[in-house]
DNA sequence: CTGAAAGCGCTTACAG
DNA sequence: CTGAAAGCGCTTACAG
């Protein structure tokens, strides 16, 4: 309950000069200051944050928006995000935009107008031209990750070069019926990943001089059970069967080993799987992979909003490059085996 | 940046008829009202939360603290709790006390304390007596979620009847080699887990007359590679091998599903495998096992909260009770294989 | 370097 | 039902 008067009081100075010594705003001796310390100490002083933020405007505490906290790539970037602010002293006030569209976009603008927040992180996050216009006229700063808020700092991977790279690792490896799973519609509304993801992997073919056989591309929701039903319809009919697989989550990808097992194909002998993410669930099925540590991400957003409310220039890395990721090859992929399809036995001669 | 001044003047008022009517405190007439509203809406007035909380005392934000939020229980009890509040209308901060254990003793007391909080829902936080004092000096509504925090409302399954219920089901198939692997270390140090769901099983073997069997009870972190592990360690040995296992969770289910594929041995004929959670993967392995919702934890845990706020007594169904489970048989336990071990093939008489 | 004073934008007894 | 006024607990020009 001790409030500033109290510490200035047992300090015997001005509220004036402790909320001075506490902060670190303006001069104070290095005499005063400790003495201001031990008062607040003594006394177990705790700032009220309302007061303090109504005062001077500041709140530290931002803001973090997602579509869903309860899926993978979410919950790590939540992870890093909520660390690393931790770290720097801040509260993070959590918006899950899930719910009705109702909700969603009201949350954006009226959580900044509240002014309870310095600043916004906004994951795979698409607006409207309105919200978009609301949220500037807030003036606070924005960063995004994953999504694509044009004119705001953004956190996010080359999805169109890693998923090149994904193809060409399979091209590399002799493979020339390489299919692709990319996310489904419910995933590009919010992100806008399924598109260039695929566009990274049709590049790659044109590129190698392998055809597109639309017979090949599919898509899935980002979940295992879903890369289980994807990968199924795509292993099943044999003499369509394509050697390679590229997923645009691991979480599909895993899926499809599944579903290979599960159609008793041998993985990569029969069939090379690679994803995209860095689940800790490609260790257990040795996948090969790109990984691109959300929980980094979310890590690198908090550090961007932090620069920019001291108004430094966001790191040029940030701005204009793309968060690293990092090519993991474990047991997945391989060459294509020369034999045919095990239901077509080679004949004995 | 219109204040509530302005919304006083456009509509005739003064700012505490403005006040009054937004707020729903105190006594408005209709027609008044009316022009409050209207006049707010115009004019796109938008409540310092700041400025009322320091007013009122009330801040329309719970706090949510939990060990990770990376990890699959975790985020779904935070995916639950943040719908639940944002319906409500309420703001969720959220405190992952997962770093350091400097960090860890200091966030709860302080972030009470700063007065930015109405209440706080702890997950799975085991406290000092100390911290558990302060933390009720602070006078404000506390729900726990899973973990134990003597004298305060908790939202909670009833670990040792469903731990029991699961080995029972193996028990009542004909098993009576039935191994379990429960949580490690980790885990009992922030939950209390591991402890009462191995009870339940030592309960449901007394109860059938089945002998514990100490090299069939092992740990492991609740993830499928834990599982994998720990399954391959539990299977390898033939003589030994029990013909069941309950896992304490659905990860280290299915890591055991995966070992078990991974020597050979097919489940449920060799071996049956139960689990605990209600995990999403479960349905993909066709696991048996008990559900236990923890999204609909965080809900209940945010109800409890808002209840305890308006100083309703808590539903006794969370007072005392336990939040309910429900057990989804699927196709990985059966009746054990009369067969004796693949590896030790029955003699050919 | 330090203090007195105004002010941040609401809420809420207190009167009427 | 409504208004004037004090107050929530800090911060920050403004003087000195």
């Amino acid at each position: 309950m001790a409030g500033i008067k109290e510490v200035a009081a047992h300090a015997g100075v001005s509220a004036a000069t402790v909320s001075r010594a506490l902060s670190g705003n303006g001069k104070v001796s290095a005499a005063t200051r400790r003495r201001v310390l031990a008062s607040a100490d003594e006394l177990g002083f705790v700032i009220s944050y309302n007061a303090s933020s109504l005062a001077s405007g500041r709140t530290r505490n931002v803001g973090v928006v997602m579509p869903s906290v309860g899926r993978w790539y979410f919950s790590q970037v939540l992870q890093g995000a909520a660390t690393a602010l931790l770290e720097s002293g801040y509260d993070l006030t959590l918006y899950n935009t899930s719910d009705g569209p109702g909700h969603r976009e009201s949350v954006l603008t009226e959580m900044l107008r509240r002014k309870r927040l310095d600043a916004v992180i906004a994951v795979a996050l698409r607006l409207t031209d309105e919200e978009l216009a609301q949220l500037r006229a807030v003036d606070k700063p924005i960063v995004t990750i994953g999504g694509p808020l044009p004119g705001t700092p953004a956190i996010r991977v080359d999805e169109f070069s890693i998923s090149a790279l994904a193809t060409r690792h399979l091209v590399s490896l002799g493979h020339t019926r390489i299919a692709h799973i990319g996310g489904g519609k419910e995933l590009e509304r919010d992100f806008q990943l399924g598109g260039t993801r695929r566009s990274g992997y049709e590049h790659a073919l044109k590129e190698a001089g392998i055809a597109l056989e639309e017979t090949w591309v599919s898509s899935s929701e980002f979940s295992v059970a879903g890369g289980v039903e994807a990968g199924k319809e795509l292993l099943a009919q044999p003499d369509i069967r394509p050697t390679a697989v590229f997923c645009a989550s691991d979480e599909i990808a895993v899926g499809v080993i599944l579903a290979a097992r599960g159609l008793g194909l041998r993985v990569p002998e029969d069939v090379s799987v690679i994803g995209i993410d860095g689940h800790d669930l490609g260790g257990v099925f040795g996948l090969t992979t790109i990984s691109q540590d959300p929980a980094g991400q979310g890590a690198a957003a908090v550090a961007a909003v932090l620069a920019l409310m001291r108004d430094e220039a966001v790191l040029p890395a940030t701005k204009a490059g793309f968060y690293p990721t990092e090519f993991i090859v474990r047991s997945s992929t391989a060459v294509p085996s020369t034999s045919r399809p095990p239901d077509r036995r080679p004949d004995r001669t």
